[in-house]
RNA sequence: GCGAAAGUGGCGGAACUGGUAGACGCGCUGGACUUAGAAUCCAGUGGGGAAACCCGUGAGGGUUCGAGUCCCUCCUUUCGCACCA
């Protein structure tokens, strides 16, 4: 080997080694048990970023450890290709996407291949190429069969100059990105995907998944929003059925059915068709409705708006009671979400109470604290007012416990025909369409005498066409006749093909069960699909948390219904990374503006007064202070990225991956630090140099373990818990950093170790070895030149993990901590397996111990604790010996 | 607004099951080598104190022989909120 690193060279090495073995391309093999390891696949936006370096090399040390734990590994990657930049980029540069993407592809794989990921590349897969998305478009035609897709309005966000849908990110306080025009609200035919057809599955299932973070599962629970309540019909009063022309009853959902007496109002949607009625002779409530359909659609802008409501004039009929109670239009009920509409029960209900103490609507008290909390409900609204407690003022219904009047209120209704007790979800389904061009087309055709047509499945793939260029105004899809003329596959006449492209949410549904057949032409998926399939680990960012991870479950469960795959859930481990964050530097310039500078660019010094200050110097030579704004994520806005490419040049791969798996632990975020890359970088030349003078001086004898000195066997024990540890750190925990933190421990240790003998050279051999091989998934490139240096003819991406010798850990005694009152005051040893009367003994014989018992009279009890080697002497005098020493 | 998480030295982090707080690394200080050092090696490094010791895990309470870890209240920061991926 070379006396000093070449990270450049070595990582050629080992990369035509790989490359040329063809050691990382799998097979199915019956009877091997297999090993899923799949990393979210990245958006092609050009250049690799750390966060993607991050995910990478996590997968990749999974994989490279389960490989060495005999398993049969699978780690693929591919392209999630469609999406909004591409056409961003596209309206800045001219280049049609298809170009964009492609290029972006080619620069990016060669970038993942630099980093050493043990990835079998004969897999790759791009959703944006057609024999990927002609399977979209195939299982949206059985899910059309099956009455899971289907077509209703939906509400997007409208630019009245562009005249074009808009993206949430878009979308920029309310105005359009491009043209600052005030966005608004409009109603456009969508296709929906019947996800809350199987939300109860999705929820029940979360329970099955033992591999995924609590928080996960907590959050996707909450965003199903299994809630158990009453749908209950207020018949409309005259004046609302007039103005309806219809007869017909205003439906609520609520949860709180025991309030139905306290309903002092009802909440309907501006949408609402009451809502409308009422407005067509009321120009104040027609110009309110126009004022809540502007503003974005966001769930968050709509929860922190003002709560506003204007009366209709229109009344409802209470079930019971028959009083009529007027119907309010509120600016926070939505129409997508429930019937639209909501009865206010002010009393009990905080939001309901702020809007009549706005509205001066009145209040009434229907539920007695069963705490005494309150006696009558008057402002400020307490917490105590919306607890369960016993009906009042409910007429024949007064007196119940919660549970009691919520079955007494909803059977009575039932019997009515007014009410029922049904189960609501907070998921709504799944709005797919996109009008934008980059995307997979929706294959259907619009007909004037069939309607609506599916593209026949021998028609398939419909073929995005790769030549367009957006401009921002609209989808170039549907300024294209030769996409959208074609002919009705029913009648044979002249047809409008369907121009809107599916979210690319459906790209990214199912591409992890494509990797196990990429190639199949003739189905979607074939039986190799069966022994890969579940994934065994899946890692990627924690901001997918819901939406991705809840799609793909959703679809594998379609999948599974159609009889196309066998398993329930996709994944069965589940690790979330943490984002990866750097400085923030900028200085706002005379416009009020933020400059964000680099912080490879940004020194920092004390000033006169002891103070740090940060400088740049400007292309021109000037040299400027900035300001320091903290922590923030790696990002473009901020220009404070970091190119992995830069990294890889100047350090290596196995100093960028060995960085990011140390610096903290995989779920947590990564603050970036340019001396702790150095100091990762510093490491790998030491274990290099240790492992150079080792080898330097030839190679020693075979290690006899019986037969060791103390300070032999210590190395050895160090070595063996080392691993011991790392085995549990990688294999269990997760946590890399501090199976790396045992490497650097065992390698000090080395570095301390003396060797004159030859068997003290056998014991240095083994350690040197187990480094190599623990750090081998983690430093691949190293690993694989030191495994070779140390005299192995197996390549180490080859080699087994090694198994801990229990005997080298064995110890004569041990030391135990000796607290009195809990602190710690002295520390005993002991023959190991001594009993726990010796413990006590030896704790008690202590002299410093007993300076602060203050003598043995003063001893209540001793607890030991054997398995944490403490022991604890609960004593009556007050810590502090002073007074008894 | 709703939902989810996280706060430990100068910094990143460790302490896994309630049991020795600060492993490992960075930075800093001193020393060695060197013409030189942003290279390398050695030693020290939570705060206070001469020491004995005392104090320390966002703040305040509680449970326990023992709390960074469990419970309650509060503060701060981050992520998600359905058309960014």
């Amino acid at each position: 080997m070379e006396e000093h690193y070449d990270p450049a060279a070595v990582e050629r090495a080992a990369q035509a080694y790989w490359e040329r073995s063809r050691s990382f391309e799998v097979r199915e093999e019956k009877g091997r048990e297999k090993y899923y390891c799949l990393s979210m696949l990245p958006y092609p936006s050009g250049r690799l970023h750390m966060g993607h370096v991050r995910n990478y090399t996590i997968g990749d040390v999974l994989a490279r450890f389960m490989r060495m734990q005999g398993r049969n590994v699978l780690q693929p990657m591919g392209w999630d290709a469609f999406g909004l930049p591409a056409e961003n980029a596209a309206m800045s540069n001219g280049l049609p996407p298809a170009r964009w993407t492609r290029q972006n592809i080619e620069h990016m794989r060669a970038q993942l291949k630099s980093l050493g990921f043990g990835i079998d590349w004969s897999r790759e897969i791009a959703t944006c190429d057609p024999s990927y998305y002609r399977w979209n478009q195939w299982l949206f035609l059985r899910m059309l069969e099956k009455g899971i897709a289907y077509r209703k309005t939906g509400v997007v966000n409208w630019d009245p100059i562009d005249q074009t849908v808009l993206a949430n990110e878009q979308v920029i306080e309310g105005r359009g990105w491009r043209t600052g025009a005030l966005v608004e609200k409009r109603e456009i035919p969508t296709y929906y995907l019947n996800i809350t057809r199987y939300a109860e599955e999705l929820l029940g299932c979360l329970e099955r998944l033992p591999g995924w973070p609590e928080r996960v599962r907590l959050m996707q629970a909450n965003w199903i929003g299994r809630s158990e309540g009453c749908e209950i019909s207020f018949p409309y009063a005259p004046d609302t059925r007039a103005a309806m022309s219809a007869e017909g009853a205003l439906k609520v959902f609520t949860t709180r059915a025991d309030t139905l007496f306290g309903v002092t109002f009802m909440a309907i949607a501006a949408e609402h068709p009451v809502a409308l009625a009422a407005a067509t002779s009321n120009p104040g409530l027609a110009e309110f409705i126009e004022e809540c359909r502007r503003g974005s659609v966001m769930e968050a802008d709509v929860a922190t708006q003002e709560k506003k409501g204007m009366r209709t004039g229109l009344h409802v009929l209470h079930p019971f009671t028959g009083k009529p109670i007027e119907a309010w239009v509120a600016n926070y009920v939505l129409m997508g979400y429930g019937e639209g509409a909501v009865m206010g029960v002010p009393g009990h209900d905080e939001r309901d109470f702020e809007f009549a103490l706005k509205s001066s609507l009145p209040i009434v008290t229907v539920v007695r604290s069963k705490t005494g909390a309150y006696e009558e409900v008057r402002a400020p609204w307490i917490a105590a007012y919306c607890e369960h407690g016993i009906t009042v003022n409910s007429g024949e219904f007064s007196g119940l416990e919660f549970q009691a009047a919520v079955d007494a209120i909803s059977a009575s209704l039932e019997r009515r025909g007014l009410g029922k007790k049904r189960v609501q979800y907070r998921l709504r389904d799944w709005g797919i369409s996109r009008q934008r061009y980059w995307g997979c087309p929706i294959p259907l055709i619009h007909c004037e005498s069939c309607g609506e047509v599916p593209v026949p499945d021998e028609q398939l793939p419909v073929a995005l066409p790769e030549d367009l260029v957006p401009d921002g105004s609209g989808n170039p899809l549907a300024k294209s006749a030769a996409f959208y003329q074609c002919t009705c596959p029913k009648c044979g006449g002249p047809a409008r093909r369907e121009t809107d492209t599916m979210d690319t949410f459906v790209d990214s549904s199912w591409y992890y069960m494509r990797y196990a057949c990429p190639d199949q032409g003739r189905a979607m998926v074939d039986e190799r699909a069966a022994y890969w399939l579940p994934v065994d680990q899946y890692i990627g960012g924690i901001e997918h948390a819901i939406l991705h991870l809840l799609y793909s479950r959703f679809w594998t469960k379609v999948m599974r219904d159609l009889g196309l795959v066998a398993v329930d859930e996709p994944f069965t481990n589940l690790l979330t990374q943490g984002m990866v964050l750097n400085h923030v530097y900028s200085r706002a310039a005379a416009d009020g503006r933020r400059r964000y500078f680099n912080p490879a660019d940004v020194r920092s010094r004390r000033d006169a007064a002891g103070a740090e200050v940060f400088e740049t110097t400007l292309p021109g030579g000037e040299t400027i202070r900035v300001d320091y704004q903290g922590l923030g994520k790696m990002s473009k806005s901020e220009n404070n990225g970091v190119d992995p490419e830069g990294l890889v040049k100047r350090f290596g791969a196995d100093t960028a991956r060995l960085f990011t798996m140390f610096a903290s632990p995989p779920e947590q975020t990564l603050e970036w630090s340019d001396e702790g890359v150095q100091g990762a970088s510093r490491f790998i030349r030491r274990l290099w140099s240790s492992v150079y003078e080792h080898v330097n001086r030839g190679l020693p004898s075979r290690l006899e373990t019986q037969a060791l000195s103390e300070p032999q066997r210590g190395l050895r024990r160090a070595a063996h818990q080392a691993l011991a540890k790392a085995t549990d750190d990688i294999g269990r925990r997760r946590n890399f950093n501090t199976a790396i933190a045992a490497s650097m421990e065992l390698l000090n240790s080395v570095g301390r170790f003396d060797d004159v003998s030859d068997q003290d050279r056998c014991v240095r051999h083994e350690a040197l070895e187990i480094i190599t091989l623990m750090l081998s998934p983690i430093i691949p490139h190293v690993a694989h030149e030191l495994w070779r240096a140390l005299g192995h003819e197996c390549a180490v991406v080859d080699e087994s993990w090694p198994a801990v010798d229990q005997s080298a850990m064995t110890q004569d005694s041990v030391e135990f901590v000796v607290q009195v009152n809990g602190k710690l005051r002295g520390r005993v040893r002991v023959p190991a397996g001594a009993d726990e009367a010796a413990i006590r003994e030896a704790a008690l014989s202590d002299e410093h111990v007993m300076k602060f018992v203050g003598g043995r009279a003063a001893v209540k009890r001793v607890i030991v604790v054997p398995g944490r080697q403490i022991a604890n002497v609960v004593a009556s005098a007050p810590a502090g010996g002073q007074q008894d020493g």
